[in-house]
DNA sequence: AGAGTAGCCTGTAAGC
DNA sequence: TGCTTACAGGCTACTC
């Protein structure tokens, strides 16, 4: 799914391409009604076609493309969303929801199975993501500023991270990879972490998300769903993910079978030894009802709980 | 105010 | 084999 690091490499390959291009037409699919915000898509349409292309910027995991006008076009994928730099005589891509031509010939198709992602034509960009917290992998952005930000919570520190207010662009891939890195339980109330705590966890987004960029991204599932890169290929970085989806298999820190639980609705894959539980009662793994079987991934065949 | 969760969506796999 | 249901998850809106 795309998160801070699928979402940068789309805008770093689309800023090698369409810098200066004009955008001649748009068309939006009728079946996307919530794909554009707070206009009519028509108008969307309209407003958008003659503009050419200023520069692209990207904020947590939006993608913001300025144009010459000084207004932002500003695209979320959500869950599904992939932005596909193609030409006309392209073979059609499955789910195309909108399509943008350019002046030299290419077109960007706006592909989206599970039809969750938004559009937005605005005058400034802040107005769609007020409430956005810090980007991660600014200077800016350190163990105490996350502590600051995060460390009064009582949630679990899993959802915590997850909070955009609290962290822009973090979702659940690169969240499971950061507290394996720091050897944090993802129910670990945030309030209960300690000052090197947040040091490792720091380090460790910093790491997942800086690895994730270098792989240009995550693609776990099949290429129709899941995030996959301008030219239609997928990243890398499912071969280097160290925790995520790896229900049952080993730790490759220490050999003990992982293990998954929901936190706040999200699954989340941790090691039992290196991420021991919180004391207290929050559960080791297996007093917790667990998820069910992971289809992501092939896995040996498991008993079913009994409950 | 903070925590928790239903709903939005569709394809796929589990389970019967 | 075929049907039903749970699940994947970013984010908003809602309740408690």
């Amino acid at each position: 799914m795309p998160e801070l690091p699928e979402v940068e490499t789309v805008r770093r390959d689309l800023e090698a391409r369409i810098i200066g291009r004009r955008i001649t037409s748009c068309q939006v699919s009728p079946d996307a009604p919530r794909l554009v915000q707070l206009i009519k898509p028509a108008e969307f349409c309209r407003q958008l076609a003659g503009r050419a292309v200023a520069g692209i910027r990207r904020r947590g995991k939006y993608l913001i493309i300025d144009l010459d006008d000084g207004r932002a076009w500003v695209l979320h994928r959500r869950m599904s969303g992939n932005v596909l730099y193609r030409v006309p005589y392209d073979p059609p891509d499955d789910y195309t929801r909108a399509v943008f031509v350019l002046d030299d010939g290419h077109e960007l198709r706006w592909t989206d199975l599970r039809k969750f992602g938004t559009m937005w034509l605005v005058e400034d960009a802040t107005m769609v993501m007020a409430t956005l917290g810090p980007e991660p992998l600014e200077a800016e952005f350190t163990a105490d500023v996350l502590r600051a930000r995060a460390g009064k919570r009582s949630a679990p520190i899993k959802s915590v991270i997850l909070d955009q207010r609290v962290l822009a662009g973090m979702g659940n891939l690169y969240t499971d990879e950061a507290l394996h890195y720091a050897k944090i339980h993802p129910l670990r109330p945030a309030n209960t972490l300690k000052p090197d705590d947040w040091q490792r966890l720091h380090a460790g987004i910093i790491e997942a998300l800086t690895m994730g960029i270098a792989a240009r991204g995550s693609s776990l599932g099949s290429t129709l769903r899941d995030h996959i890169n301008v030219d239609g290929a997928p990243g890398e970085n499912q071969n280097a993910v160290r925790a995520y989806g790896r229900e049952a298999q080993p730790c490759l820190e220490c050999g003990a079978a992982m293990h998954r639980i929901k936190v706040g609705g999200r699954s989340s894959t941790f090691c039992p030894k290196c991420q021991p539980a919180p004391r207290g009662g929050a559960s080791s793994a297996n007093s917790r009802k667990p998820a069910r079987k992971p289809m992501l991934h092939a896995q040996p065949a498991t008993k079913r709980p009994t409950r």
